[in-house]
DNA sequence: GATTGGCACTCGAGCGAAATGAGTGCTAAC
DNA sequence: GTTAGCACTCATTTCGCTCGAGTGCCAATC
């Protein structure tokens, strides 16, 4: 049984532990906050937050710190996430409003977000599965050899080598541009690549193997590589903190650097598609993260297309601010993709 | 005056401590390998690199560790730079061979060169300086508004939103992209852009403001966008070296994440343009990477267009392999590029 | 002149004891 | 339910000490 002023405890050891690192103990939580009771008292609350799991002493005789329980119930019922200011918009928007193509906008943000929460930032590339196709184009680099181009509605470019099984000339690849062209432009690529496939018996004999290619490629290119892609910004952050994890943070900085592993866990996240979910220390413990939380959020491109940024650091960080920032940057790249 | 022994001596106490992290004692010396001589003979030797700066003792006490300077002579004299075995060429072959493009081929290579190094590894994107035009295409996301995509022989695609000054619609776009397909495909980028304002005299009125935006934008792409982008792989690595970092390595990290500094340095270095070129601890002073050692090569893509790529540490590092790793991966790349 | 054995000297690393002090847990009183 | 008081714990710091690796130098030797 925890009583509310307990909890009032247990927001001020996060808070207090946040910001200073060192243990909180019972005596500066009544001098630095007006608790109007005695250390003897604080002393008790703590000992029942401590029954409860959600603080714990590293040694007999000091302070407490938060557990991953303790964190979790702060930032479930205990935080409060602060709105950004109409400045730190305006910040947000110009530095983000300069970009040139999308990925730059990408590149900016993920900086963005790495300075703003002073952790690692990451960005996962917008799916492309509900982009329209806006125009294909093909170049020929090679007698068997097409270099493929997709350019899609949201300004996204896409670019592939396919291997032919026979030689094509300017001409048929002028042909192909036109009849291909007319036959997928403004479908969503989950349906293009279908009509391409259909369409492909329509076609003359020499063009279909041509097709098919193109077919398969587009599909591919739907989601595959895209959505494996990620950027990231800001590891020296995690140097910083260094002092947050028990051992080296040698295995944090490979995890990390090992995108498929950040792709699973956010993929994971994926179930709170827009608010910001939040995922604490041995929660990622089956990614080697169990001494980081990840705070993600889902944006959307034009057309609904979905992914997700966020950021990462050790447990001991500052959430309010960071999920208050990750909302802010989440939002801001949604509109600033969905506008075109 | 270094007698040639002692430059032996050099070499093995370079060699012992980047093996061992352990400053290196005339009698480890003596034992390990086969000299001939007495430890006292090799502490006459160790005093007379002394004299040359060439190494130092970090306490009165304790073994040689060598200095910059020693390094330098390392590497400028002693070192034998063992070429590539065919195995390891087959590896890297495999490896870069099954790339899709040139974002693919540069992705993989930064991160295979970090795994032959075990440092961090850099690759700065080719300028397309030299490179040719292929094929431009417009693509309108809005009124006002046209996505340009400028695709090069060595299957680059680089995509840029233009503002116009007027509006256009997608007859016009038609006749614009064939236009200027005929008039720049196949010439050298720095050339396609001059062209351009050559002949936007000749365009009847309404074009012209396009053209010119056009041709700004193109002139543009040439270098700015390109030459200033570089990817990064095996930030863990610096990590795993921390202790040959005096302080912390967090002021290294920060000077690699901005991609400025690094593209500096980049530039100076560029003068030895396709051999391994060395720069060592304090020659980076100005970079903030005074304890760092940074080994570059140059490479090419098609036609010639130049960029860099390379490794960065602690000065402490394996330079025979390093450099020869650094080399062979230029040297595979360039083949890469050059061959479509 | 180069090499070598011998020896004194230096200085960092490692160890244990002791002092310090912050912070708790508990109990009895309010 | 709250509080003051007090004993107890334990990480941290400091000091002195020893140990030993490694050097510098010198006189003897090749």
């Amino acid at each position: 049984m925890v009583s509310s002023r307990s909890l009032e405890v247990l927001r001020v050891i996060v808070q207090d532990y946040v910001a200073s690192r060192e243990p909180v103990a019972s005596k500066t939580i009544v001098e630095k906050h007006a608790f109007g009771v005695s250390a003897a008292t604080i002393r008790n609350d703590m000992a029942a937050l401590e029954e409860e799991e959600l603080i714990t002493a590293p040694h007999t005789s000091s302070g407490r710190v938060p557990t991953d329980k303790g964190y979790r119930l702060f930032v479930d019922r205990l935080a409060e996430v602060k709105p950004f200011t109409p400045a730190q918009r305006k910040a947000i928007e110009t530095f983000l409003g300069q970009s040139v193509d999308v990925d730059d906008v990408l590149a900016r943000t993920v900086r963005l977000l790495s300075q703003l929460t002073h952790q690692v930032a990451l960005v996962q590339y917008p799916s492309l599965s509900t982009a329209k196709v806006r125009h294909v184009e093909f170049v020929p680099v090679a007698a068997r050899r097409l270099l493929s181009v997709l350019i899609t509605d949201i300004g996204a470019v896409e670019q592939r080598i396919i291997e032919l099984p026979a030689d094509v000339d300017d001409i048929i690849v002028g042909e192909l541009r036109a009849k291909l062209n007319g036959l997928v432009a403004g479908l969503p690529l989950v349906d293009a690549a279908a009509a391409l496939c259909d369409a492909s018996e329509r076609f003359s004999l020499s063009f279909r193997p041509v097709i098919d290619a193109v077919a398969r490629v587009l599909g591919e290119q739907v989601d595959a590589n895209r959505q494996e892609r990620l950027l990231m910004a800001g590891a020296a952050n995690l140097v910083r903190t260094e002092h947050d994890f028990s051992g080296s943070i040698y295995p944090v900085l490979e995890a990390i650097e090992e995108q498929v592993i950040l792709l699973k866990l956010f993929g994971e996240m994926a179930t709170d598609q827009l608010g910001v979910s939040v995922s604490i220390g041995r929660e990622n413990e089956a990614f080697g993260l169990s001494e980081a939380s990840v705070l993600t959020s889902g944006y959307t491109a034009s057309g609904g297309g979905l992914a997700r940024l966020g950021v990462l650091g050790p447990t001991r960080m500052d959430y309010s601010n960071n999920m208050a920032a990750v909302r802010a940057v989440a939002r801001y790249l949604s509109r600033l993709l969905g506008e075109n």
